[in-house]
DNA sequence: AAAAAAG
């Protein structure tokens, strides 16, 4: 065993001294001078390494399952045709950089010691986490699974898978799929595995907390597992190559995913390294050295890895895009351009792109489909209800009465809670300094908070997450960047106690509530400053048979809509390339009647609803 | 206008 890997760190050595040119000598195919490295795929990586037939070997018989637990031995199967991402190879317009495709057949450097210090990501959970997940997978309504409206459009889409087991993702990801308790997938994940196995591109809409961090995870990992064998051109000698990317808009964020894709891919061989600001960039660096197939970053970090040519995306085959919508606005835009469009990233059509998000304004699915090919759009409404699960409420309280107000809610929900402790209440402000205060002034008056927001250092962020979590300090105070994404199991109340300008943030922000099967509470305070928001937000939550006050819906009717019509509707937006050929204007395509345009609704909706809000515990 | 993301 030992003999080999040295083998191949010392043939790594060498082909780091490799002149760069030689890249042009290894054309797919072509024999390799015998001291290169040995390409060990990702599915074999786990295994005692045998002298014999490096790459092709997929699946074979179970001869090492030397390690715990049996990676890959589905057998046969595995030897069945990878979905090529690029069937026209050899002609079809160059990766990314332009003609350095040449080796893209086979073999690469082996990065591949060291693997065997995985750690078991299953093992180390925190240990409040632990006591939750025994509650978190027991209270599952998968009878709310069955009903939920999903529109598909696109070419050619392939149909949905009902369990795992029809779909063909090998043992060792089966068995992370044990360990997570995954019993069946979420409807996102049936819909959007069978689409992203086939290959195609695809933009999905769904709620945050419906699994689709396993729907883009699970696609990449059993892709690369049974994919080719990549030349990676030795360009630098501390280049790395993954072949996945998946970008997202805060730091929190990419850690979550990075934390889920490990148990994923734990002991499939395939790597995950994550890389965001605001922390050491060493170790990081260090992670990348041993090895990666699947990066997780925020912008800013990989801009900086990719201009220290410390990594290079010319390898890249999937890239996936959380909270898509976010990452093309305004702020994003021209940072995910850049990283998508003018490095080295092969060209749509020769990747695979999976863009998701909860939702998908049409402006943002225009500029999306600049990255996408032939792309499927999917939309996938919430499981259960939103009535069921998450009840909003929308208070009118003058600026000057919010601190007051907002004690007495918690003054209230403390008197509620079980055995006196306080349910964790997220609260949204709209600037950092605000957040900054209202946390001291919270302290001061008796209620433990702390407090998230881009102007505190990382480990501030992280220290009061964690805090949040464990239930420490049960009142975080937040900005939007903890609207999106995050999986704080429990959050039992969301308080907007500045309401945002966007009714998508208010949408995201009162996601972080009602998660896991659990009932959530989420209250507003309005008042003047909010008016352009009045409609929206009266809208959005008459679609989810929420009581919309008198005064509310008179705000709305006076006001002038704005920016905030939702016109595109609400969750799963519907697809904006259909919008333009037969509807246009306010009237739909999908659901005549639903001229708000909503899909949050329980009633209007692709088949019969936009089943209104809900979560699982799959996130 | 604010927030996020590089240092």
């Amino acid at each position: 065993m030992r003999t080999s890997w040295a083998d191949l760190a010392a043939n790594s050595a060498a082909e780091n001294a490799a002149p760069d040119s030689s890249a042009n000598n290894v054309g797919a195919g072509s024999t390799l001078a015998p001291t290169r490295p040995v390409y060990v795929p990702p599915h074999l990586r786990n295994r005692q390494p045998s002298a014999e037939s490096p790459a092709p070997a997929y699946g074979g018989p179970s001869s090492g399952t030397g390690s715990s637990s049996g990676a890959g031995n589905s057998g046969s199967r595995w030897a069945a045709p990878r979905n090529d991402y690029r069937s026209g190879h050899g002609g079809s317009g160059g990766g990314g950089g332009g003609g350095r495709t040449g080796g893209w057949g086979n073999r690469s450097g082996g990065w591949d010691r060291g693997r065997e210090r995985e750690v078991n990501p299953f093992g180390d959970e925190d240990n409040a986490e632990e006591a939750f997940s025994e509650l978190e997978n027991t209270g599952i309504n998968f009878d709310a699974y069955e009903d939920i409206p999903v529109e598909t459009s696109g070419e050619n889409v392939p149909p949905p898978v009902n369990t795992f087991a029809e779909i063909d993702l090998g043992e060792a990801l089966n068995q992370n799929i044990r360990r997570c308790k995954y019993v069946k997938p979420t409807p996102v994940q049936r819909h959007a595995i069978p689409i992203s196995l086939g290959g195609r591109d695809l933009m999905a809409c769904a709620q945050t907390g419906s699994g689709k961090t396993a729907a883009f995870c699970f696609p990449i990992i059993s892709g690369i597992m049974r994919g080719q064998p990549v030349q990676r051109p030795p360009r630098g000698v501390r280049t790395v190559y993954p072949l996945a990317l998946v970008l997202s808009p805060t730091r929190e964020l990419s850690m979550q995913i990075h934390e889920e894709a490990r148990k994923f891919s734990y002991q499939t061989g395939v790597r995950v390294v994550v890389a965001y600001g605001g922390a050491p960039i060493n170790q990081q660096l260090r992670d990348l050295e041993r090895g990666v197939d699947i990066l997780v970053a925020t912008p800013g970090r990989l801009v900086d890895l990719l201009e220290r040519a410390r990594v290079s995306l010319q390898m890249i085959r999937y890239l996936a895009l959380d909270e898509a919508d976010r990452m093309l606005d305004m702020g994003f835009e021209p940072q995910i351009r850049k990283i998508v469009e003018q490095m080295d990233m092969p060209p749509p059509g020769v990747r695979q792109t999976m863009l998701f998000s909860a939702t998908f304004p049409k402006e943002i699915q225009r500029l999306a489909s600049d990255f996408l090919s032939n792309y499927i759009f999917l939309a996938v409404g919430r499981v259960g209800s939103s009535t069921d699960l998450i009840i909003q409420r929308v208070e009118y309280v003058q600026e000057s009465d919010k601190r007051s107000h907002l004690m007495d809610l918690l003054h209230a929900q403390r008197a509620n809670g079980v055995q006196g402790k306080q349910a964790l209440t997220l609260v949204f402000v709209e600037t950092k300094k605000g957040a900054d205060s209202l946390e001291h002034w919270l302290c001061l008056n008796g209620f433990p908070a702390t407090t998230i927001h881009g102007d505190r250092s990382q480990q501030e962020r992280e220290l009061a997450l964690r805090s949040f979590k464990s239930g420490n300090t049960p009142i975080l105070v937040a900005t939007d960047v903890a609207a999106r994404g995050l999986d704080i199991p429990h959050v039992a109340h969301v308080v907007n106690f500045d309401l945002p300008n966007d009714i998508d943030d208010y949408v995201h922000r009162i996601g972080r509530t009602g998660r896991a099967g659990k009932k959530g509470l989420a209250t507003a305070f309005f008042n003047d400053n909010n008016s352009s928001l009045a409609r929206a937000l009266a809208d959005l939550m008459q679609e989810a048979n929420q009581e919309v006050p008198a005064w509310l819906s008179r705000y709305a009717a006076r006001s002038f809509g704005g920016r905030n019509r939702r016109s595109g509707g609400r969750f799963g937006s519907r697809d904006f390339r259909r919008e333009g050929s037969f509807s246009r204007g306010g009237s739909d395509y999908y659901n005549a009647g639903n001229s708000s345009g909503g899909g949050y609704g329980g009633s209007g909706g692709y088949t019969g609803g936009y089943g209104p809000g809900v979560t699982s515990a799959w996130d």
